[in-house]
DNA sequence: GCCAACGTTGGC
DNA sequence: GCCAACGTTGGC
């Protein structure tokens, strides 16, 4: 069982709209960055859960968990000239794109913000926080989670 | 809205 | 293969 944290800019994608979503489940479309997509195609497993993250919002942080539903398949989104992830080069025969499908687990009463998470002592190195880190898909230690999911729930 | 950090692109 | 230019992310 591994953990991950899964970003999301709750104006384009929110924790409540996956609430909403049919079966609580969504397919995690339009992540256009090769280590993400990485992540999800090669490593994300059935049964593994992860942090739903705020981002570029007041303030950001963990809102829920989400657990990973559907393995690594091809993001038709970057199929679709329509779409707003729409990819050219992506080769239906050959995609160059992938998604996963997450399911909600729980909405956090209420959210850790990213200060509470900088302030947990011994989290160690941490994605997250690290200086500059863009990436939208990024592991988390079982150590970082559990100790996260204490607080949360505390 | 600003801007640092980072990934990608494309000319050479 | 280098690197400047550009676009995006995301905290502040």
């Amino acid at each position: 069982m591994n953990y991950w944290l899964i970003k999301s800019e709750p104006g384009a994608f929110s924790i409540d709209d996956l609430a909403k979503s049919p079966r609580k489940t969504t397919h995690w479309d339009g992540v256009r960055n090769y280590q993400a997509r990485n992540m999800m195609r090669d490593q994300m497993r059935r049964g593994d859960q992860a942090f739903f993250y705020h981002s570029n919002c007041k303030p950001p942080g963990i809102v829920g968990i989400v657990e990973i539903v559907k393995e690594g398949y091809p993001d038709f989104t970057a199929f679709d000239p329509e779409d707003h992830h729409f990819d050219p080069k992506s080769d239906p025969d050959k995609p160059t794109w992938y998604m996963v499908d997450v399911k909600l687990k729980q909405t956090f009463n209420d959210m850790l913000s990213l200060d509470q998470i900088k302030a947990v002592p011994g989290l160690g190195d941490f994605a997250l926080t690290r200086k500059g880190n863009r990436l939208s898909v990024m592991p988390v230690s079982a150590q970082q989670w559990h100790k996260l999911v204490k607080l949360a729930s505390s």
